[in-house]
DNA sequence: ACCTGAACACCGTTCAAGT
DNA sequence: ACCTGAACACCGTTCAAGT
């Protein structure tokens, strides 16, 4: 049966999960699918294009359900989100930042975001460059954490969270999250596992929150 | 005259200013200096050394002749000089991500932005999050600008600002950047030139001072 | 100590030609 | 419409051998 471009997708998050974006080339994606490499220039126009494609895809859904409350719960909630998003693909992070699909992106982060801070009161202007910043953050933070960190994303296999920590700041279920590849620095560095910021989704939160009060403090 | 260490690093940067990351290979680098591509690798270990040591010369000097006076001024003066120390070489932010170097550097600028917020009153593992988390905005924001903006960073060659924008926040001289590589999108975009955050430092200045302002927050 | 020559094992992309 | 075969123009890295 012929291939089609939703299956060539599937194979390079396939190949992204198990082995990393530094094993995503063309060629292999070509062998996964027993294809001729020229064969994949047919579905997608260059690989660029493919992991903007690949970035679409994990950035998928990520304002399905959303809660409604005040605009900081939201945009809280919309950042956890991502993070998530991120993290449940191996180099989730760098992919996305390497497609540039923040911005652009078919979902539209940015345009979530910006929405949420444009209904606190925010000028557009204003909105789109907090959002941005943000979304440099979370993107930068969770492409350290996946860099070299313990992996933090089991959630579902064992009952108890593996450090207290949930990827989700309140009791909202995030979406569809399957488990990641595998972490590359399993064994634990030094994880001063005392302090209230271990845990990486709680560090995460700090710089978040740092944020949240910034803008807050512009609203009065 | 043998090569040196340095004389390899000149190079790379060279190459870097005028054609840019995605031209900068070994091969290419090899050709300019003369030499095979093999005799590089006498010098640095492999090209992430390479990188690695351009984004260190590239963050030399941050903290040359620092000014004293409020944290938030210190935090401010460094954020600033970082932005233009990336901006100085073409796709230096990308540069810099790539290797890593803000936290390893040589320089330190993680543990420069670190020890200010130290300073001010955070406790150490604050303060490093806090600092991870502007280092994420400063090279995203960065990285965006030198992705697709008409450059800004002449101020040097006209009298006049190119649109009153400036890198350094108040009238403190940075230290030396020559002049970049040409922008590649020099034909300007839509530029809503009338708005108080029009142009690129302001727009910059923003997002960081919402950062701030949230810092300052939690210090009462 | 420093570099050459030459290879190894790859890349992304194009494009005539086949079915 | 979809894919093969085969090439083009590259990569980073290694390493014996030369000087």
């Amino acid at each position: 049966m012929a291939l089609t471009r939703s299956d060539v997708v599937d194979a390079a998050i396939g190949i992204l999960d198990e082995y990393g974006l530094g094993d995503l080339t063309m060629r292999r994606l070509a062998a996964s699918l027993g294809v001729q490499p020229g064969a994949l220039y047919w579905h997608v126009a260059n690989k660029q294009a493919l992991l903007g494609a690949v970035a679409d895809r994990i950035l998928e859904h990520l304002d399905d359900d959303m809660p409604t409350g005040d605009w900081d719960l939201r945009f809280n909630e919309l950042a956890h989100r991502l993070r998530a998003a991120l993290l449940a693909h191996r180099d989730g992070a760098e992919v996305v930042a390497a497609a540039h699909s923040l911005r652009t992106g078919q979902g539209g982060t940015l345009a979530l975001l910006s929405q949420v801070l444009t209904d606190a009161g925010f000028t557009p202007a204003e909105a789109e460059l907090a959002a941005l910043a943000v979304l440099h953050y979370v993107l930068g933070h969770t492409a350290d954490e996946q860099g070299h960190a313990p992996s933090e994303t089991l959630a579902r296999t064992a009952g108890t969270p593996a450090a207290g920590d949930t990827a989700s700041p309140a009791g909202l279920a995030t979406p569809g999250t399957a488990t990641p590849g595998t972490a590359e620095g399993a064994a634990g560095g030094p994880q001063t596992s005392d302090s209230p910021l271990a845990g990486e989704t709680a560090r995460f939160g700090f710089g978040l929150s740092v944020f949240v009060d910034g803008l807050r403090a512009r609203l009065t």
